[in-house]
DNA sequence: CGTGTTAGTAACCCGCGAGTCAGGAACTGC
DNA sequence: GCAGTTCCTGACTCGCGGGTTACTAACACG
């Protein structure tokens, strides 16, 4: 028994806070900017929220269960296929055509995730230090780039992945580029074709990118002055 | 004929900005902070510089030229290079070999560069939007990008490169395998071996990371639901 | 319609930190 | 030592924005 409080209150004062979170980052975002733009008081923002964090806190949380929802998704479509029995030996072929598949898919969901959250991540990547936000994207990275070194030693178990590749070299090869393109997202009007990246960037992994015979590696010659100790790798192709 | 300023004031304004900047974060360093560290008061400060952000300048400035310096170097070795004639056809392999030590070579000089400054760096790109300096390090990566992306062709055109090869996808994995090597360098105590990372990087490049012979690309089918027009690049291996 | 309760308002308080300035301190040349 | 000049200090102002609060508006219930 009493005046009703607005029921839009909370979900506008959140659409706003996210606008204005965007337009002038974490730390400059004012809240009765916020307030303004859903034609509210700044008081009337304590009724709904402790402080300016709890309600950014709000906008950060919905983030964070999507890429988590998609993260468990990509595992469980991978547990379910390994699940049904790793080829013993050589024909492998339909199984890596289904993993190709996942990968494919779950690419472009995330892309997809990407470009709906673009303007957050871009604060989150470019202007949460000093706030309790600042690991939320980093952490997240580094998650994917765990799973993908997981994928990559489960792989060579299995004999589908060249021996000698390094699993968290390849780990921060595919999550840099993703970061870079979800950057490069935010700063595009409108939604560009993501089959193309998926496509281009799963064949660049697989195959690499020479063009010519390769060379037999050198027989531990000590030709290079400083950089041939330590050789981990066959040195082969050349690069950019 | 009067007082003689202290002749270490600047330079150990810099430095102690430096620190406080890495410590606290652009937006959060406070002058009296950086003052107190080297034994000065807050009025001398704005004897030396106008404005915490000149100051700030200064810091990231030398970053700057040092970064430009290097992708110069990088830039002046190649057309060197290119500028002795590219291989006519079929031999192409000692030039290749040059190529491949010329990217060894820079790329660990850039991993020594990014070492030094790992501190800045990181601010800059975790904390710097909202301020003056939140272009500085996306410019520099989409230099990188640009580029990585002017070589790929280059070598496209020489025929040193696979012709499905896209430059733009290849320039974002490069920059962003290097854009996560840095951030994860600005966690680590000791230096690494950067050897260990520019060889693993330069054959993941080259020869991807297949492990199984090549299944022939599908010709046409349309077999996948959603996924299989706009067909850029003939699919051929799994992921990761 | 009157009363009690809650929603909402706007003026206020208050800490923080950038930038200022009047009053010394230090040094030079004579 | 003294005058002149520049360096340096620390207390000050001031705007900014988060959070508070005394007050008013809107509504439900009887």
């Amino acid at each position: 028994m009493a005046r009703p409080a607005d029921p839009h209150a909370r979900s506008s004062l959140v659409a706003a806070a996210r606008h204005e979170f965007v337009r002038a980052g974490i730390q400059k975002a004012r809240i009765e900017d916020i307030t303004q733009a859903c034609g509210l008081s700044k008081g009337a923002f304590y009724l709904h929220y402790d402080s300016k964090e709890a309600l950014f806190r709000e906008v950060v949380g919905q983030l964070e269960v999507q890429f988590e929802v998609m993260r468990t998704a990509r595992e469980n479509a991978y547990a379910e296929l390994i699940g049904r029995g790793v080829p013993s030996a050589r024909q492998a072929s339909p199984f890596i055509a289904e993993l190709q598949e996942i990968d494919a898919r779950e690419d472009r969901k995330l892309l997809e995730l990407l470009w709906d959250w673009r303007d957050v991540t871009d604060v989150l990547l470019r202007g949460s230090q000093g706030t309790e936000f600042e690991g939320v994207m980093w952490t997240m990275l580094d998650r994917e780039v765990a799973r993908v070194e997981l994928e990559c030693r489960a792989m060579k178990d299995a004999h589908l992945l060249r021996d000698d590749v390094p699993a968290d070299v390849l780990g921060l090869m595919i999550v840099g580029t993703y970061l870079l393109v979800a950057r490069r997202l935010s700063t595009l009007q409108e939604k560009p074709d993501f089959d193309h990246w998926v496509r281009a960037l799963q064949t660049l992994i697989a195959q690499g990118t020479s063009g010519i015979p390769v060379a037999p590696p050198k027989k531990k010659s000590t030709q290079k002055k400083q950089n041939s100790r330590n050789a981990i790798l066959p040195r082969k192709k050349k690069r950019s």
